[in-house]
DNA sequence: CGGGTTACCTGACATTGTCAGGAATTGTGG
DNA sequence: CCACAATTCCTGACAATGTCAGGTAACCCG
């Protein structure tokens, strides 16, 4: 069974040693580097563009070979799309658990952060937040990290006093709508970014006014003409 | 260059009477039957699942064949997207034109049609509001249908007082946002669906208060628990 | 230095979008 | 009515795709 040459393992084999592992650090290396290469290319054509020949080529290899890594194309979006979680995570964890003395900065910092990490990678947010790669859904594994991710969103919310699932629900529909409309509409441009803070004290007066209200001159901040 | 059969034309051959476009009829029913089919297609396999072989047989011709109706499978999507927003034209169209003396209730009508409109058809949602699809862009002439139903959308907007451009932006980016949601997070449910009504009062708040506040039982209705 | 695992390769297959060229159907003018 | 012209649809073929099967060379351990 431990030949097996579909069963893709990146853990030594159980009962070895400590060392030996040598050929196992190398594997996770070349998986990193397949992976870091497949954001690359993905990044130039598209999540949809993204072809086994070059990947192969873009890591000395032939398109076969990559298949000793990853079983399939979809297991390959898997890795991605995982490692976008871990990221979204770093990006928007540090903000989550920043001080929160001022409710609208506080959320205003998270959104932006949000924001930003969308319309930072295209195809990045295509494969995290829209779904609409064929036939790829993820693995438990991989959406046990998105969970988790966007966990930290929902902390973040509850910290500002949006504890309502539905409320929520809201906020990260508003954000993420205004990136999505963002890259549909107006690549590169901000005509949705500018509109971010807004909607923060749109959404914080909606699910939270009572919490506004302490902070009277904190939604003032967009006045500025 | 009349006999150029790259040149696909749908109008009859200039200079010819008003006979003769027995063909030409027969010709935009046939291209409008291999939309019909693609959209069938579409719809159970994924706008990435089009595949031109399989469209071919749903029409009872071969793949090759369709390309005297069409000039590219590309060609097909730009077909799909103009009929896409001339669908989304008739949807809005009516609500936007409808009686508005409650703002809140008007406003809910045209946000619930937009929802309903977008969840109806993920593939269409896809086609029209993602951008997602690999190297499409609609043409010049597909593109102005699309502004022009968008245009509905944005006077509904007006009538209801949100004349500023970005307070417009805001709100559609908040309302495909939760469409957006609802297909990527928990298709055939209405997780996001809920809070539709919920977001218009959100959204009228911020960029029309003022109204409101001439109608203040309007934005009570969803306080039920 | 053997033996077994691993890394990579070549070859092949089905499927894809699309081009080139031929046959059959259709509508029109003489 | 019939020949010409246009159109409709076909068959063949090409390059590119994801992926399977099987082979060879490199590595690591005893």
């Amino acid at each position: 069974m431990s030949g097996n040459p579909n069963a893709i393992s990146f853990e030594p084999a159980p009962g070895q040693g400590v060392l030996g592992d040598r050929r196992t650090l190398r594997r996770v290396a070349t998986r990193a580097e397949i992976v870091a290469a497949a954001w690359r290319l993905v990044r130039q054509s598209g999540l949809a563009g993204l072809s086994m020949r070059e990947l192969g080529d873009s890591v000395g290899m032939r398109a076969q070979s990559v298949y000793s890594y990853f079983s399939s194309k979809d297991d390959i979006f898997d890795a991605m799309f995982r490692q976008g979680y871990e990221e979204y995570r770093a990006t928007i964890g540090p903000l989550a658990d920043a001080q929160a003395s001022d409710i609208t900065a506080y959320l205003q910092a998270i959104a932006q952060g949000h924001f930003s990490f969308c319309v930072a990678d295209p195809a990045r947010f295509q494969l995290l937040f829209l779904r609409t790669v064929p036939g790829f859904a993820p693995s438990a594994a991989s959406y046990a990290t998105a969970v988790d991710a966007l966990g930290r969103l929902q902390s973040g919310f509850e910290r500002v006093g949006i504890t309502d699932p539905q409320a929520a629900d809201l906020a990260t529909a508003v954000f993420t709508g205004l990136a999505s409309q963002q890259l549909a509409n107006d690549p590169g441009g901000d005509r949705w970014g500018r509109l971010v803070d807004r909607a923060v004290s749109m959404v914080l007066t909606e699910v939270a006014p009572h919490l506004l209200a302490t902070h009277p001159s904190a939604s003032r901040e967009r006045s500025t003409p």
